[in-house]
DNA sequence: TGACGTACTTACCTGTGGGTGGGTACCCCA
DNA sequence: TGGGGTACCCACCCACAGGTAAGTACGTCA
C-alpha cells in the first residue's frame, strides 16, 4: 500500500490518537462530517477550500480503514457516495473539542490570521 | 530558519493547536515535562527512547518559540540546561487528556503495541 | 592519559506527505 | 454536440520532516 504503515507501537494514548489525526485535512474532514452529519465527496471537497482531490480520497480511505468513517457508495449513475462519521469518528470529534477550544485562545493570543469558511 | 514557518491562517482551533503539537516527539516532550516538573536535556533524552539528539533539540526550540516550554540556562561547566512547562504548555497538556484517553480506549480496541516507558 | 558526560551545532542524506495534472465511464443539460 | 458534473485512479515530482554521524569546549573519573 502506498498509503500508511501506522497503528505501529505507541507510546501512549495521545501518540495512537494523533497517529489518527495527523494528516492535514483529517481534522477539519472530521469537523465537516461532525457538523452536516454526511456529506457527499464533493461536498467536502468543496466544503475544505484548497484541499487536492488525491489528498482528500487517502484522507478518507484511511480514516475509513481506522474505522472513523462510513463510506456508503449507491450503484447510480452518475456516482454518489456518501460519508459520515461512526461511533468512534464522533467520539474522537468529542475528544478534539477541547484541544480545538484551546487552539481558539492561541489563536487569539498570538492573532494569527484564520481562513474564511463559509457554506 | 531551517524550522517550520507556522503560525499560518488557520481553519479552526484545532488547526491551530495541531500546528504546534505536531512533530513526532512533542506531545511525548509535553507529558514528560508535565509529569516531572523540570528535566534536563539528558533526562528527556533518556526519557524518550529512539529520538535523535537534533530532533529533540529542533522541537524544544519550536516549543520555546511557541511559548510551551521555558528554557533555563545555567552557566556552569559541564553546562546545565532545564526545560519545564510554561502556563499555555501546562493548559495544552490539560486540553490533550481527552485525546489521551480516546488514544487509549482505541490502543485497547485494535490491540496495538505500547512502546514501554519506565523511568 | 584517555574515555565519558554535558548540551549542543553542522553537514549530509533519505522517505514520504502532499501537490499537479491527466485519464475514465457515464449521464444531464444547453 | 459538446461542456460540465460525479467519484474516482494513476504517474510524476518536490519540499521538508526526520535520521545519521561528526565535531566542540570543558570537566570528572578511572
Amino acid at each position: 500500500m502506498a498509503t500508511s504503515a501506522r497503528r505501529g507501537p505507541y507510546f501512549c494514548g495521545i501518540d495512537a490518537a494523533m497517529d489518527v489525526v495527523s494528516g492535514k485535512w483529517k481534522s477539519l474532514i472530521l469537523w465537516e462530517l461532525n457538523n452536516y452529519g454526511t456529506r457527499r465527496f464533493a461536498e467536502l471537497r468543496r466544503g475544505l477550500p484548497g484541499v487536492s482531490e488525491k489528498m482528500l480520497i487517502q484522507h478518507l480511505r484511511e480514516m475509513e480503514e481506522d474505522g472513523l468513517v462510513h463510506r456508503e457508495v449507491y450503484r447510480e449513475v452518475p456516482p454518489k457516495v456518501e460519508y459520515s462519521l461512526t461511533e468512534d469518528g464522533v467520539s474522537l470529534n468529542a475528544a478534539l473539542s477541547s484541544l480545538g477550544r484551546w487552539g481558539t485562545e492561541r489563536i487569539k493570543r498570538i492573532g494569527a490570521e484564520k481562513v474564511d469558511l463559509s457554506p
